[in-house]
DNA sequence: ATCACTTTTTACCAAATGGTAAATGTTTTC
DNA sequence: GAAAACATTTACCATTTGGTAAAAAGTGAT
């Protein structure tokens, strides 16, 4: 809990009274590895803030392949967070990759916060923009480098996931099949 | 002028009053093909507003290939926000690809902006959102599809763009060499 | 129209990656 | 602990893409 709390006020300030009013309004929710935290057609219940595990993004292309394009580690909110505010259906899944806990907040409590705590909106909205901000710089070097460097820069930003998610997943998201990961793995050795 | 006042209100209700006052504050500036909007290195000077014109965001990888990873045409806001908002150095160029016309906004305006009118970090806070939430859309298949397919989505993208970007352009941003693009073409046709 | 300059296309071969399939290694279940 | 299920590695060859270089096409200036 105190790892949630230090990371909102990493994006404003906030006394006691405020943040123990939002975390009045958090639930807990367990997932076990592969169970969703949110599916595409479905629409997102919560927004959800990692305590422990990891989760990843995936959607079908039109080959019907499956692309992860995102994971997220501990200590990060978990969110379709354009199609939960809007609540309207979501477009891709959200997964646990390990078994995982996290706190959420389902819509209703989500805008209480809101309503009750002046600054929340700016405070998420600078959240959001750092999250995205964050995915895009991590994403932009898996177009234009080759495989391997992209695995490295994979390792740079995700150090710890490492051995927690399966090849064939780092492989989808790094945008190569997982014999050509196997193979620069056993390269780099 | 009045493609940049309807832009703004799709993102929040603003009266007369207020959408003048936010002109008033803007310059025009007028780039050549080929002229910075803004430099790896220095302090960006404006928020822009793309006329008429494209721009792209490009840097320098440790390889020194120039990596091109977004385009922008008109009447779309151009701005390395994030570095032009803490008024700190940016680590990459915004290059007109073609003659632009922009509208732009000194940091002091910007800032007169919002502390005049109630709102108006709301709404460039949305704004900045639904720029970032497209570039994380157009930039996905780029990782997971093959060159044909991702040159087609740059096309469905960018329909418009096609042919007042240089190739090579193009094909940096697709990850690909030159050589590779204009062979799709040929393959296309 | 011509020349110089730049961009795009094409050709060729080398290198990287994909696809199929089998072998090995690891985890789960009973 | 053995069997089954799943994940990873390896091998092989086909396909795609990259790199170098030259030809062709397009552009701009005089």
């Amino acid at each position: 809990m105190k790892e949630f709390v230090e990371y909102i006020l990493k994006f404003g300030n906030l006394n006691k009274q405020q943040t123990d009013f939002i975390i009045s309004k958090a639930k807990t929710l367990d997932l076990h590895k592969e169970e969703y935290f949110s599916e595409a057609g479905k629409i997102p219940r919560y927004v959800g803030f990692l305590l422990d595990g990891v989760v990843r993004f995936c959607y079908y292309n039109n080959k019907g392949e499956e692309i992860t394009h995102h994971f997220i580690d501990e200590n990060n909110f978990v969110s379709d967070q354009q199609k939960f505010e809007a609540q309207v259906v979501a477009s891709e899944y959200i997964q646990a990759v390990t078994d995982c806990k996290l706190l959420i907040f389902t819509k209703k409590d989500w805008d209480d916060i809101g309503n009750t705590i002046v600054g929340w909106d700016a405070i998420t909205g600078l959240i959001l923009k750092n999250c995205l901000l964050k995915t895009i710089e991590r994403r932009s070097p898996l177009v234009s480098e080759d495989a391997t460097t992209r695995y490295l820069s994979f390792i740079e930003n995700f150090p710890s996931l490492m051995n927690r998610i399966p090849l064939s997943q780092i492989a989808s998201y790094l945008g190569i099949t997982q014999q050509s990961l196997s193979r620069i793995r056993k390269n780099i050795r």
